[in-house]
RNA sequence: GGGAGUAUAGCUCAGUCGGUUCAGAGCAUUUGCCUUACAAGCAAAGGGUCAUUGGUUCGAAUCCAAUUACUCCCA
């Protein structure tokens, strides 16, 4: 026998990957239509495009492999599976990383142009992105690799300018000033879904604003001060608190509630912001918040949300200190090109020396950061393109609310719902290059600018001509568009859905089958892609959402680079394999549920595959009778005939379970019913069933009937653990065969493309009459590992109850009994034991030990007549026996006689001791 | 501040219609075994007040309410 007894699977892994791609065995074409065969349905899924500059980590393994069992198994049950792999162009990540390797270079943005900075930009793509598919292989991903594709590829890029175009002129998308998240170190405005808001440490300043004006103010008491009024050597004032005191040079109101009677005397009154000197006037509205800090809300209406809207309603004045970085622009007086956060600690050492500040509070609040760039988002108002959502969410809603699109767990249905019923309109713009730039032109007629939006710069000028008569040069918007924008058409754009919407491959392959991602992206993109279909394709981009957990440490902390807690992916499949890495992340994976990752469980995969692979190494060792002499025994052949047929029906029983949690997505309970056919079923029972003595050959009928289970088995197993799974296939399809023949398979054939097997009738009667052999032979072993006889000692066995003759041959082989006799009356001097109500007797020829036994027996005794009292109780009942469905309270009967009889066969045995 | 979810064995989780000897699985632990496929193994064992309290019901891990703890989302 030339198999190691460790399965190594680096060779392995290796072989087959090569082998798939060589055959070609992910690619995917639409089934042509000929006039006789109908085509395959289409099996369709979508890779979450991975960003560009992204490298492999724990989610990306999770992820990719449950699609890749949803896919393999797709394929296998004859649908044209068909999963497209492709990467995203993420615009911020990966201008910052080509203005991090010109910076190398020597080289500073500014200085280049448009042009040239996308020329570094595609090279740096072309080098360095798309790391991430290259190790997507290792895992054994079966995507096709042909149709790989990128969000700034010519297709997708066209079909995001034509989204843009056709919803413009749809008035879907408008351009307006509005306040933004804006990314001081991205220098672009995000949406809302791209800040993260992080709860930090800060202060709470309380400065004061001395008021301009004293007439008609009274003035109040020092002593008992209900007023918010207070007084000091320099005069009147009031005290606001906030936690960005840089910002005050923006102020341009302080802001009190209406009802606050200690402000009520300030009706129409100025106060002096502190440190600037500007006269702001105080008004009175209900929005503010009477409890937080003093009841006095400063107004900046160009760096917050809340005052831009209090601005606009009151008329202020807007003054914008900051500069696009973060640093103060002229606005900002003496702290003008300061950065702002060196400017709040200046500028509070200096009201402080002023006498301008009341106190300092520490204070704890949510600050929000870019979800790219951490940096602190500065809110500020900017021109830029916005979509409306409000009818495109109405739908996008319906159709998750009638199941049309089913997501897994259901309960992301609510955070679904919750978000688009309270959606506002995404800002779609972004400043950088790195993208597809908007396509609209600027022209300046009349010292009035207008705007025309249109596919090409040739049909602008066209429009620009047609439309104002202008014929001079068109300036085209600087900006790009956010990368969601280009996302959000995947599943369309993918099959060129959105340039030729008739085309056979978006009619074949659209709507996808299941979107495999994790639920932080259900806005930024699922929400999207769902309203992007129902726009363009009038009809869902997919039926299934399946929505994975976040993978965590053992301790459950989030895995992150600056706690250094993540593994290497590509590490762990060198230590493990890629099976059983695959393994581990699905085994602790319920849908929707985070998951603890701990190597232990990809060790338990690594066993596993060892597992199978040594299940190989026994049946590849069998000699094989050629059935002219005598050598496997008739009883043998018997045993041997009962053993395969348990084992074709045990597993048609678990396959009909397994099928049952793939269609409600319980993957890891699919798994776990695998791995347990094939462990516990099929190598810890079945194969000791027909395993031959050491020497003997086996039956050709009873190898062949075990290298067709074996074969289907590991075809159910292929979808989560596919090399191990291919290889040992290959071993079984060329079993017993020559040279020519073995290297014809191993060059031709794939478990890839094998049938998954399907379940089948299977007799339950057969199967319990095992489960209670199954019992015997377990008491049997408890009964010498209690007793301390070896394994090798035979015991006779006597059998009193109903217990069918089926598998008392396999009783004697794996319980190692020599007689096995039934007998009406219990054997008197011989050890017993229960299975169910059937009494199993052992005369032992050594001594008894009669106290052990009757305490056992005692205490079983005591157990069952408890539970017979409990029974009892439930059937005196009247409302019980007249209140429950009669099937409840005949199982309570039968409940009844069966703890009855057990209670007379202890005491029998109980009497026959004593 | 608003909303959602979770709580079952040491760990991670099942438990579908309220009813079967229903309290389960895997891992971990303990014990005994190098039994000619596998020590990455084999055979067995122990382990739980189903978060707490109350309610509905003939009957509750399961349904309802409150409480506690944790998680996530939104602002």
């Amino acid at each position: 026998m030339s198999l190691a007894s460790k399965y190594d699977p680096s060779i392995v892994e290796e072989k087959w990957y090569s082998f798939w791609l060589e055959k070609k065995l992910f690619h995917s074409e639409p089934d042509p239509v000929s006039g006789q065969t109908t085509r395959r349905k289409a099996y369709t899924v979508v890779i979450p495009p991975p960003n560009v500059t992204g490298v492999l980590h724990m989610g990306h393994m999770l992820n990719n492999t449950i699609q890749d069992v949803l896919v393999r198994r797709a394929r296998m049950l004859g649908f044209n599976a068909c999963w497209v792999p492709g990467t995203d162009h993420a615009s911020i990540a990966t201008e910052a990383k080509v203005v991090n390797m010109l910076k190398e270079r020597g080289i500073d943005k500014r200085d280049l142009s448009r042009e040239d900075f996308m020329k570094y930009a595609w090279e740096w793509k072309e080098e360095h992105g798309g790391i991430i598919l290259k190790q997507l292989r290792r895992l054994g991903t079966s995507c096709d690799w042909d149709r790989t594709a990128f969000t700034m590829d010519p297709i997708r890029y066209e079909s995001v300018i034509r989204v843009f175009v056709d919803l413009y002129n749809k008035g879907l998308i408008y351009r307006g000033v509005r306040m933004v998240n804006w990314d001081p170190k991205a220098l672009t405005a995000v949406s809302d879904e791209e800040v993260i808001y992080k709860e930090s440490h800060g202060k709470l300043f309380y400065l004061k604003y001395y008021l301009s004006d004293l007439s008609d103010v009274s003035v109040p008491s020092n002593e008992v001060d209900n007023s918010g009024i207070k007084k000091d050597a320099k005069g009147l004032y009031i005290v606001v608190a906030t936690t960005r005191p840089e910002t005050i040079l923006g102020d341009t109101a302080v802001c009190v509630h209406p009802e606050d009677p200690r402000y009520s005397a300030l009706k129409g009154k100025h106060v002096i912001v502190p440190g600037v000197g500007r006269s702001v006037q105080i008004i009175m509205d209900e929005y503010v918040d009477r409890e937080f800090g003093t009841g006095a809300l400063k107004i900046t209406p160009a760096h917050d949300i809340n005052d831009y809207n209090l601005g606009m309603k009151y008329g202020l004045e807007t003054i914008d200190i900051f500069n696009d970085n973060g640093t103060l622009n002229d606005k900002g007086m003496q702290y003008a090109g300061m950065d702002r956060f060196v400017c709040r600690k200046q500028i509070m050492k200096d009201l402080d020396e002023a006498g301008l500040v009341e106190k300092i509070e520490d204070y704890t609040n949510k600050v929000g950061h870019s979800e790219r760039t951490d940096a602190v988002i500065e809110p500020k108002l900017s021109t830029q393109w916005f979509m409306r959502m409000t009818d495109v969410a109405k739908k996008a809603l319906e159709v998750v609310e009638n199941d049309t699109i089913q997501f897994h767990p259901a309960k992301f249905k609510n955070t679904y719902r919750h978000w688009l019923e309270n959606i506002k309109d995404w800002c779609i713009s972004r400043q950088l290059w790195w993208g597809q730039r908007i396509p609209a032109w600027y022209i300046d007629i009349n010292g009035k600018t207008e705007v025309i939006v249109a596919v090409t710069e040739e049909d602008a000028a066209h429009i620009a001509k047609e439309k104002y008569g202008y014929t001079g040069t068109l300036r085209q918007d600087e900006d790009v568009l956010d990368t969601w924008f280009s996302s959000w058409l995947w599943p369309i754009s993918l099959f060129d859905g959105i340039r030729n919407p008739d085309n056979d491959e978006i009619k074949y392959y659209y709507p996808t089958e299941t979107l495999i991602t994790a639920p932080d992206i259900i806005f930024f993109w699922v929400a999207r892609m769902i309203m992007a279909g129902e726009e363009y394709r009038h009809e869902v981009p997919f039926r299934h959402v399946y929505f994975t957990g976040i993978v965590r440490d053992k301790l459950g902390r989030k895995m992150s680079k600056s706690l250094g807690n993540s593994p290497d992916p590509i590490g762990l499949i060198d230590k493990f394999g890629a099976d059983g890495v695959r393994m581990g992340m699905l085994l602790t994976a319920p849908a929707g549920n985070d998951i603890p990752f701990d190597e232990v469980i990809c060790e338990q995969g690594r066993n596993f595959s060892n597992k199978m692979w040594n299940a190989l190494r026994l049946i590849k060792g069998w000699t094989v009778s050629d059935g002219s002499d005598k050598s496997v025994q008739s009883d043998t052949l018997r045993n041997n005939e009962v053993a395969v047929q348990w084992m074709e029906m045990r597993m048609a029983q678990v396959l009909e379970e397994i099928e049952k949690d793939f269609d409600d997505f319980r993957l890891s309970e699919a798994l776990m019913k695998s791995y347990k056919l094939a462990w516990d079923d099929f190598c810890s029972w079945y194969l000791e069933m027909v395993k031959p003595a050491y020497g003997e050959p086996i039956d050709n009928e009873t190898l062949s009937a075990t290298l067709g289970i074996f074969d289907r088995l590991m075809r159910i197993l292929h979808p989560f653990m596919p090399f191990v799974t291919e290889e040992i296939w290959h071993e079984i399809q060329t079993f017993g065969k020559s040279d020519e023949e073995t290297a014809f398979i191993n060059a031709n054939y794939s478990i890839m493309n094998q049938h998954m097997p399907h379940s089948v009738f299977y007799d339950e009667r057969l199967l319990a009459d095992f489960d209670q052999a199954r019992e015997i032979i377990t008491g049997l072993r408890n009964l010498r590992s209690s007793k301390g006889l070896a394994p090798k000692e035979q015991l006779d066995l006597y059998i009193k109850g109903t217990c069918a003759d089926t598998f008392h041959g396999i009783i004697r082989k794996l319980g190692n009994a020599g007689k096995i006799e039934r007998v009406e009356e219990k054997v008197d001097g011989a050890l017993s034991f229960l299975v169910g109500t059937t009494e199993c007797f052992v005369p032992m020829s050594q001594n008894i030990d009669k106290e052990a036994e009757l305490k056992k027996l005692q205490e079983e005794l005591r157990y069952t007549e408890g539970f017979l009292a409990s029974v009892e109780k439930k059937l005196g009942n009247e409302k019980f026996v007249n209140g429950a469905p009669e099937k409840v309270v005949a199982v309570e009967r039968q409940k009844k006689a069966d703890a009855e009889s057990k209670i007379a066969a202890l005491k029998a045995q109980i009497a026959s001791l004593t």
